[in-house]
DNA sequence: CTGTTAGCGCATTCAC
DNA sequence: GTGAATGCGCTAACAG
């Protein structure tokens, strides 16, 4: 292996100083165009690659941006990162994937080691009870950090998520234009703010239609399919029997198609079901199954995007930008009685 | 902001030198407890945070290992990375993300980034067609290069893939115990390795089990629902009709499925079908599809495990190991004529 | 326009 | 054991 060449070596190579190549490199104006010409071309000749590593550390900027996440191994997540990678790439970054396991020692131990890093920025998606310690810490060094789907309450922190309210409000109020009116919810863990809303939101679709809001037909989950069937178990047994599940979770949702139709129940006659993620096997089911699409990739982009403004904002002013995408529901037989989709 | 602290803060802090504080950080045997002590409570107090970078530099490894994959938001490639990254990351390594986009030149160009980056290492699953120049570039610096799934034929290069000619053999075999006799095969990009393999796999089987072999029963498709639908609608206009179909992809089996459905033709009675990666949806469907288990997972904590050992070699022989992980058959109701499973 | 000098933060010689 | 000096590779400030 030939030793990597230095600007130090092609300095020599031409007889000038190390100082002249990088200017030549990096496009300095106070340069001349021969030399320029001069410098590039031994430097290709001689097969100079610049290291990152050096200039990170001399202008402070590596490059490299982290991102936290629960897991990888999600649709949602996996996109998130695509938009997020798609994003930045162009822009010379490179992107630094963590995983928290929803473990919040975990998932400050990765901040930390972000930091040691010398990322540019950190875009996290919060595990269900972050500790603010860590997430301080990123702050207190001026680094930018922007939160991604879940999201913590944080001065001067930068949010990219989706109306989760809204999302569930549509997918109620949908189910409530399909004519149902015993309208069941499986929820999520409350202490992620996307289940609090998601719940506020089915909530108040059933208020604002003047329908009864019944406690007993709120079920907490996780969002799986077990668990999904365990809920929808409980919920066949009342009476009345509800005529619609609206649940937090896609798997959750699978879990309860499953069970309905072991009770051989007809789906969407007997029992209506919208789920929320839009995960790809809701459109794979011989039954499709309606769900609220999230538009991960979008919120990858966006987080994306969010970061290289407060990045090349010189100000020292901490600004915080909450975006907030629009969910969109996505009808499909699961929950469609009154006409027939074409597929 | 308080300015980052350095080595060198805690040395004024402490009236010592910065080699000192540098002895005591690392570890170093050649000093006393006591400064020791002294140097790490200081530390502590100061909140220092080791600056990584300057670290790199000096020593020349980065701790960051790069890992292209053709795209992250599939449940696969996700898989993989997730198992890579719970390898490494407990070694003190970062995961640095690229996608090719299945495109050659993209993916030259995000070696050549992550070489500028000076990573410790390159993880790639190439693309259909990857131009050798830039993965000889990562080579020719003396970088460990890991192919994980689709690898190249390369000196020296070590690479972790599951034996796809033997989980395609295994489906196929499955088919003919079940009393199938006339297997199609739809196939994926012959330019790529692992559809050649699976396509000799399925012939191999056919053969030894004195069927006969017919072209015809081979379609090329890609890994998607519509490509199968269509392959599908021709196979079933073929007379002698097929009675199963192994498809080298579950996308692809999806489509046939739907399209043999479509026809009114009942699954596995009339025609059986299996899959291949195991993707979630083929568990969730009402008709449970067959398919091939390439665990992800493990593989990704391989091909990690292999560049940490050759990352360890201090040997400058270079070393080429091949991992063949040994792909599961899954059989599940879609090719299951002779009993019923219990869900 | 170009050369000189210096320093980013750290670890590693070599002395003592 | 500890200090002093040096360099990893690059860029920026200051001269000229």
């Amino acid at each position: 292996m030939s030793k990597k060449t230095t600007i130090y070596d092609i300095a020599k190579a031409l007889d000038i100083t190390a100082a002249t190549v990088s200017r030549a490199l990096n496009n300095n104006p106070k340069i001349s165009d021969t030399t320029r010409e001069l410098v590039l071309q031994k430097a290709a000749e001689m097969n100079y690659e610049q290291n990152k590593l050096a200039q990170a550390l001399k202008s402070g900027k590596s490059y490299n941006v982290g991102v936290i996440v629960p897991r990888v191994d999600s649709n949602f997540f996996g996109s998130v990162i695509r938009g997020i990678e798609e994003e930045l790439n162009p822009q010379g970054y490179h992107v630094i994937i963590c995983q928290s396991y929803e473990d919040p020692k975990t998932e400050g131990k990765k901040i930390d080691t972000l930091l040691n890093a010398q990322v540019d920025g950190v875009l996290v998606s919060t595990t269900s009870n972050s500790k603010k310690e860590p997430l301080k810490r990123i702050l207190a060094k001026n680094i930018p950090l922007i939160f991604f789907d879940r999201r913590k309450d944080m001065q001067g922190v930068s949010s990219v998520v989706i109306n989760d309210f809204e999302g569930a409000y549509k997918a109620t109020k949908h189910l409530i234009d399909e004519g149902c009116t015993k309208i069941a919810h499986l929820s999520g863990n409350f202490s992620l703010e996307i289940f609090r809303e998601r719940f506020s939101g089915y909530k108040q679709a059933i208020i604002d239609a003047g329908l009864p809001f019944n406690e007993d037909w709120v079920i907490k989950t996780k969002s799986n399919r077990t668990d999904g069937i365990e809920a929808t178990k409980t919920l066949l047994q009342l009476n009345p029997r509800p005529d619609a599940i609206f649940s937090a979770s896609d798997f959750a949702a699978l879990g309860a198609i499953q069970e309905i139709r072991a009770q051989k129940l007809n789906i969407p006659q007997d029992i209506s079901v919208v789920g929320f993620s839009n995960e790809p096997f809701t459109k794979f089911m011989e039954l499709p199954i309606s769900t609220i699409d999230q538009s991960p990739f979008e919120m990858g982009k966006m987080a994306a995007k969010v970061f290289l403004e407060q990045s090349n904002n010189e100000s020292h002013v901490k600004m915080e930008k909450k975006v907030v995408l629009d969910p969109q529901l996505i009808i499909r037989n699961s929950s469609l009685k009154t006409q027939v989709l074409t597929p």
